[in-house]
Order: C-alpha cells, then sequence, then structure tokens
DNA sequence: CGGCATCCACAAAGATACTG
DNA sequence: CAGTATCTTTGTGGATGCCG
C-alpha cells in the first residue's frame, strides 16, 4: 500500500504543507473556482459563513501557494478576481475525494460517533445523563 | 467536473467532518496503523514531533469517528493498542492521495512562494528588505 | 469593492506534573 | 504505560471601523 510511504519524519515539509492545503475553505475556494474565475464577494456570498477575514487569509494562503491568482480588473472602484491556476486543478481531486468521501460516509461517521458517546456516558456515571453533545 | 458538487451551505455536515478528517496527524496515524495495530507510545515514536496531548485528541477523535478502535490489552501495566477499522481504511486512499499531492508538489509551490514573498516585498519599499518568512 | 487594522473573546496548542 | 489535569501561551474568529 503506497500509504507506508508517507514520511513521518519531524523535518519532513510535507507536514506543513498537508496543514495548508487540508481545509475546508481552500476545498470549497477551489471548487467555486474551477468553473471560472469570481471576485472576492461573490465568492464570499458563495461559502455561507465564512468571516471576510477568513476567506481573506484563505485566499492568500492559496495565492502564495501558487493555487489560485489574484487580479486586480478595474480600481476605482477596486475589482478582484480570482483564478484557478494548473496547480490549483491539480489540488482539486484529492480535495474533492476527500469532500466525496465525507459525503459517501456521513452515515455511518454518525452511527460511530452515537455508540462512542453512549459509551462514555455508560463510563462515566452508569447510566445517568451528563448531556450529550451535538456537534 | 464531480467538484461542482460540493455543498457550500452553511449547514452543511460535510464541513464539519471534512475538518475533523483532514489533518495531518489523523493521516499519519492512519497510515502507520494500516499494516497493523499499534500501542499508544509506539505511534507517539514514530509520529516524531506530535506531543502526547495532540495524539491522545487524534486518536480519541479518530475513535469517536469510527476509523480506528481502542482495545485494552492488560491492565498493570496498561497496555493499549489501536486498530484502524473498515471505515478507517477506506478514508486512507483519499488522505493518502492528498499526501502524495504534497510530495509531488512540494518543489512548484515553493517556487509559486518564492515569487509570492519577493513581490510582497517589492511592494511594500521598492527594495528595501524587510525581513523575509520562512515558514 | 476589497481589503487591512484593531480589539476582544474564546479555543486550541504546549509544557509540566501527577495517577492507576 | 497511557493517559488526565492544570496552567500558560498562542492562535483564530467575530465585530467594528477605516481606506483607496
Amino acid at each position: 500500500m503506497e500509504l507506508e510511504s508517507i514520511c513521518f519524519s519531524s523535518d519532513c515539509r510535507s507536514r506543513g504543507l498537508f496543514d495548508q492545503i487540508a481545509d475546508k475553505w481552500s476545498a470549497m475556494v477551489l471548487a467555486i473556482l474551477s468553473a471560472r474565475p469570481h471576485r472576492f464577494n461573490v465568492i464570499r456570498r458563495r461559502l455561507e459563513g465564512v468571516s471576510q477575514k477568513a476567506l481573506t487569509q484563505c485566499l492568500r494562503r492559496l495565492e502564495r501557494n501558487g493555487l489560485v491568482n489574484r487580479r486586480v480588473i478595474s480600481l476605482s472602484p477596486v475589482a478582484v478576481e480570482y483564478e484557478i491556476t494548473p496547480l490549483g486543478r491539480s489540488l482539486q481531486k484529492p480535495l474533492g475525494a476527500l469532500h466525496q468521501w465525507t459525503l459517501d460516509n456521513l452515515a455511518e461517521v454518525d452511527a460511530a460517533r452515537e455508540t462512542f458517546d453512549d459509551r462514555q456516558s455508560d463510563d462515566a456515571f452508569g447510566g445517568v445523563q451528563v448531556g450529550n453533545r451535538t456537534d
């Protein structure tokens, strides 16, 4: 299994990169941009729940890592467009596969969580309810 | 492109799940466990740089989401073994693909970062050095 | 419009110490 | 051995205000 080839040493630089690219906002932004370039506030609106700060940081990171390009279209009023790069497109597939996995296995994960949480409650006080997690 | 099927609404539950499963420690733990079950400190040692707290939390999360099983082998001295579940194995493939991507594209990302960082410095003070990022 | 700067609250990460 | 508890430090998210 190719997974065994993962490098575990603490100075393996792919660790840091993994952290930078594997987040849900990045995955969603790349998905949105895969169709065509978009402007900041359009992305912001489509990504219900993202703060402007979080989106700015996400786009900066994507830009710095070469996954999107930022283009100023016009000044006054300022218009900025973000477009996906070929490198960004290449990342889309694995990121999409991961997202697909969450979709396919949501139910099974939920079931596992219930089992786990029930077991925790029982362990804590033989049957006494302590309030269930809802996250 | 299947990526377009990503759900962007803020109540889409797959968002939260994405955040829970897409982290480097989880990917590495699953990779380690794919060969055979391992005990806590063995995993800890192979994952150079992970804190005991981070690993505990990671394993708890993996367990709660049904990706690994925790088995107490013996009491005094306490021995615990973690084994990957079928669900965990199914997650390994997409996670591994993501890791493979970081390996394949580290150089290209590095180049992009240099370009980006240089441009930032120039923008700030036409040529005056302000200290380069090293992260 | 597309940001950045600031402040605040809270969550997460680390280090250390202790336990069955 | 495999954690838990605690404390401290760092980071992140939200709200707000300002700018070109």
